[in-house]
DNA sequence: TATGAATGAGCTTTCATTCAT
DNA sequence: TATGAATGAAAGCTCATTCAT
């Protein structure tokens, strides 16, 4: 990839930036011409950008994914193994609230946002952090990966809920740890 | 309002099926025009019964929302109390699976179609099965219903997710059912 | 033509009573389906009675020319000569204030409502009172009709205006009945 | 408002001129796509300069407002005092005639086009002919502008007549103007 | 004969995308 | 490279007209 002109790439990051507002405030089906109002160029330079809508909504979904793959990445360093998953996964759903495009991704898109398996890349780092916690007796051992991923995905879609408050979020969440946990 | 004529009724409900199934392919952004298509009759046809599309979208989580109520009332009715609220959790995740609207519905509608509070008319029943269930010390008495309906927006939503299978949809709500659980 | 039954002749005329009156308050390019539910009948009947919207705008004009034919006539037979021409301009200016239609006919029809020449057909009884005033004095004698039927379209014309009030139609008509008078 | 870029300039005069042409012979309810079609530009050129069918036919009344009010002040300032006012008269029924347009306007617009009153605008420089018309003794002294521009909208509507000729507008014109004449 | 549901062409309007400036 | 005007294919919706009941 060749490397853009500075004045480019600060126009791709506003770009991206009033998407994701856009987006997540109206749902993908906002209109392109409210993202480049929003970033403060014509619309001309959206798609020169991102030469097709579903390009700009799968960089969102691809940038999003990277942080959350990278905040993973920093529980399975970090945090301590017992509760490094479910950090992750209230992270997750906390993003998920503030930001619709969380659960869109989760959930495969709703729109045709397919960058190549998504969920694939999210899926490693959750496997990780999964090990672990069943490792140190905090998960229980016959959950497998895509059970977590499966919840996780809900427990975003959960907090696009009418009521969803802080309260709802850590007693809905107590529940779904409490299912994953050795014990009880 | 008068009875409708036979033919009249009869459009009205193949309308009614096709916008059903297109909008489960296609989600809510289909066209009218091919719900028409698919119910064989002409596009004014269509608008004579559901003056706009989000009626039409409205008609549909209303009849949705009406089986559903049933479904809850049937297990409340009919179901053993510790497991009558497994029973219609697990009913509407797989409805979910099938079709597209179920969790289009739990999750708020995406649409603007607000048929009076929707979720609220489905608290109701959930709160007599978790009521039930509790009393038979088959659920955590900590538990209250806006948790379950989160949860059943959740994992309604999960179905819609990739590789959902049914031995993933049985691994998943296990989990959560266990975190229900009055032991666990 | 056939004798029309009894109920088929009354519908008719309810039709056209209620075509008048929801043409004359919504202009011409209200919906035949309003015509029909003002009348109290079903879309149907209004299409059994005049097979297309411009049979019913026609079948108006055509009453309306009816009507004031005869008052034409029946100024020409008891007016006085000198008044009588005045008198039948201010009844047809009058009409137009209550009635849109008046001066849609006068004027050509905007709709394409050719109901073969109307005018001409006015223009004869017309005739007859201009002659009659101008016998008596009252009327300068190079006045032609077809200034008249302009003069009377143009006045019909003037009393769809904003704030036209009896008392601005008084002043009006004054001046062109000056303009019309033998003397001045 | 920048300055619009020379071609969209151009565009949209082509529009406006096509459409003055079109609803000048089809009337109002000629559909935006001739117009498009007219001018030689895509009807969604259309509807980027004028986002409503609405906005485009104001646009035309309030184009044509402009240049019958720039004509009554010219000939307020040129004309000699006893003339200009029917100068002006006369003008005003030549452009109707030409352009269905100037009667509707006229007229009170038919079709919902509030351009803030349009006729109180031009009321003002009819107000300034008619005084002087008054001064110079060309017109009678009682005669207020509301009759004067009652028997313009009356005048430019009988412009639309059938059988309207050079000839018979010469000797419609008279008889109003010998109406409002000081002496007759 | 009356009914009113069905038809379907046509209308206004939106919006992703292209391209001249 | 950025701009924003132009494009044109839908989309939702209306309404004169037809026709089964």
């Amino acid at each position: 990839m060749t490397q853009l002109r500075a004045d480019a790439r600060r126009n791709r990051e506003r770009i991206l930036a009033a998407a994701e507002a856009v987006f997540a405030e109206r749902g993908a089906s906002a209109s392109t011409e409210e993202v480049a109002a929003r970033a403060g160029v014509a619309i001309g330079t959206v798609f020169r950008h991102f030469p097709t809508k579903n390009d700009l909504l799968g960089a969102i979904v691809k940038a999003l994914l990277h942080r959350l793959t990278e905040e993973a990445a920093r529980q399975a360093g970090a945090g301590a193994p017992e509760t490094a998953l479910f950090s992750f996964f209230t992270h997750v759903v906390e993003e998920a609230a503030a930001r619709r495009t969380v659960a869109a991704l989760l959930s495969g898109g709703g729109v045709d946002v397919r960058v190549d398996k998504p969920l694939t890349q999210l899926e490693e780092p959750v496997g990780t952090l999964l090990r672990r916690a069943q490792e140190a007796g905090a998960v229980r051992a016959d959950v497998r990966p895509d059970e977590v991923m499966a919840l996780l995905a809900a427990a975003s879609q959960a907090a696009l809920l009418g009521g969803w408050t802080p309260d709802l979020r850590d007693r809905t969440l107590r529940i779904v740890f409490e299912g994953l946990g050795a014990r009880g």
